[in-house]
DNA sequence: CGGGTTTGACCTGCGC
DNA sequence: GCGCAGGTCAAACCCG
């Protein structure tokens, strides 16, 4: 409600600011968001719904421990700087999408990882605009930062809600996994096989031509939509889904597909 | 009770 | 210089 109490503390010097506790929050001064390697991973928001189902609470499901600390509706949003109204808005404009593609709210999750104190590896998940079967998730990194984040194999550190499950693939090196990157990002699909398969679970990510939940039924109309609202009781665990987009279409599938589309 | 999520406010970078 | 958009904080809330 009232926002940050420090900023309007007429009363204390303004010794700690927002500023400063950013910088001490990460290693290096100059907290250039340019300094910051990234990595763009493109996953088929199947394959994260197949996840949610199994009950796991990060969105796309790696095997370190994310911590989401903010959420952002993009451009592309009608209402960018309303944060409020944006979720309201978002949900309205999800369920147009059924009916009209074109329109794609996106919102983006800002995750860090929880995996150790101070680790600055951080990742943020969002729809991708251009295609909204699919889910962009960017993981970054201080850029003279190795990759900070623990090894998989590091039970100790994560799986605070997860349930244990089966390791990825032998990890690389952790350094390598920027080192050899140009600052740039790298765009890419993951698959199992590929070099980026330490991403996390990707033995479900696969590569596979996505039959959108969302979009293949192009017969729907606003009476499909229409039926999202009259909820009560699920108001709330509805407007939660849309801090995640891909939990959104999670509800579209059940509300209309079901029995088609296979749940595992 | 501890850890994670939600969410409004705030800060910064950047384009115009 | 201004405003927009993105990124982050932190209090409140939620949940196991």
């Amino acid at each position: 409600m009232e926002g940050t109490a420090m900023e309007n503390g007429s009363e204390s010097p303004p010794s700690t600011t927002f500023n400063e506790m950013k910088m001490t929050s990460t290693c290096s001064p100059k907290k250039s968001r340019r300094a910051m390697q990234k990595r763009v991973v493109s996953v088929p928001i199947k394959d994260v719904e197949g996840s949610r189902l199994k009950g796991e609470s990060a969105p796309p499901s790696d095997s370190w421990a994310w911590r989401k600390y903010g959420q952002k509706p993009i451009k592309g949003s009608p209402y960018p700087r309303c944060d409020r109204v944006m979720n309201i808005i978002s949900l309205v404009v999800h369920c147009s999408s059924i009916v009209n593609p074109e329109f794609v709210v996106i919102c983006r999750g800002y995750y860090r990882c929880s995996s150790s104190k101070g680790c600055p590896a951080r990742k943020q998940v969002e729809r991708s605009s251009v295609d909204p079967t699919m889910l962009v998730i960017t993981y970054s990194c201080e850029h003279n930062h190795p990759w900070p984040l623990p090894s998989r194999n590091n039970h100790h550190h994560h799986h605070s809600t997860k349930p244990s499950k089966p390791e990825p693939q032998p990890e690389p090196e952790p350094e390598e996994k920027f080192t050899d990157l140009p600052d740039d990002a790298l765009i890419m699909t993951a698959t199992p096989d590929d070099q980026f398969a330490w991403f996390g679970d990707m033995e479900t990510t696969t590569s596979t031509v996505l039959q959108s939940p969302i979009f293949a039924d192009t017969s729907r109309t606003d009476a499909d939509v229409a039926m999202f609202f009259p909820m009560r009781e699920e108001d709330e665990s509805l407007f939660a889904d849309l801090g995640e987009l891909p939990e959104c279409s999670v509800v579209f599938r059940h509300r209309n597909l079901g029995p088609e589309v296979p749940i595992y």
